[in-house]
DNA sequence: TCATTATATAAACAATTGCTTATATAAACA
DNA sequence: TGTTTATATAAGCAATTGTTTATATAATGA
């Protein structure tokens, strides 16, 4: 259950396109900032305000490993089921993942 | 299939409490701006614009009934049945309409 | 036709948002 | 220890949001 309230704070986090193309991304793989700035096309402080709100919500989660802070779709989530379901609706971003692969962009650090 | 610029905007238009309280009760019945100004306790204009903001956003349905004007969900709207999952989440508005019929305030113009 | 009731629209305003630029922090490594 | 790389945070600013008050429109009925 939800109150009106915590919804509207939950739906504001996920109702702006830089950060429902960062939600469909993450339910794809974990990605660091670095990832995501070169996927987005965004500037670096950008890309940290949005995931910042993401988190606050609960929406993600955080990692440090090293250098890199990695950033994964919480599947605890209360409305994780309902993100699933509106990813479903928008274009896939596993092409987008694949090229960053290819141009040799994905951050390995184990 | 949605665009990531669409599903901001039909999100956005659903991120609000007062617009949350309006698509709630509409799930259980059509219902006049009066009837929802009196539901949710707040200004006419206020509503009014919410009302306007859903039905640009065709979430929601507009019908003049002679003075009255008749606000429904839209069921063919793309993200109704995610509509419901959410509404479902989120406290029934069953009892409120209800007291609004014991209070003698339903609008019945058939 | 005039008054009333229901609703929409407009203007004004404070609060929030999302970007930019600049700077701070944190880890790694020479 | 100093430098580089990755990320976070802060300040400034234009755009959007949601309210209020005031006014316009639309239908009804005397």
């Amino acid at each position: 259950m939800l109150t009106f309230s915590d919804a509207e704070h939950q739906l504001k986090a996920i109702s702006e396109e830089t950060r429902l193309r960062i939600v469909s991304y993450l339910t794809i793989d974990t990605l660091c900032v670095c990832e995501l700035v070169e996927l987005l096309q965004m500037s670096q402080p950008s890309i940290s305000q949005h995931l910042k709100r993401l988190k606050q919500s609960e929406i993600i989660l955080e990692e440090r490993r090293g250098k890199w802070v990695f950033y994964s779709i919480n599947k605890e989530h209360q409305l994780y089921t309902l993100l699933l379901h509106l990813v479903d609706m928008l274009p896939s971003p596993k092409e987008d993942i694949n090229s960053l692969a290819s141009g040799g962009k994905r951050i390995l650090c184990e």
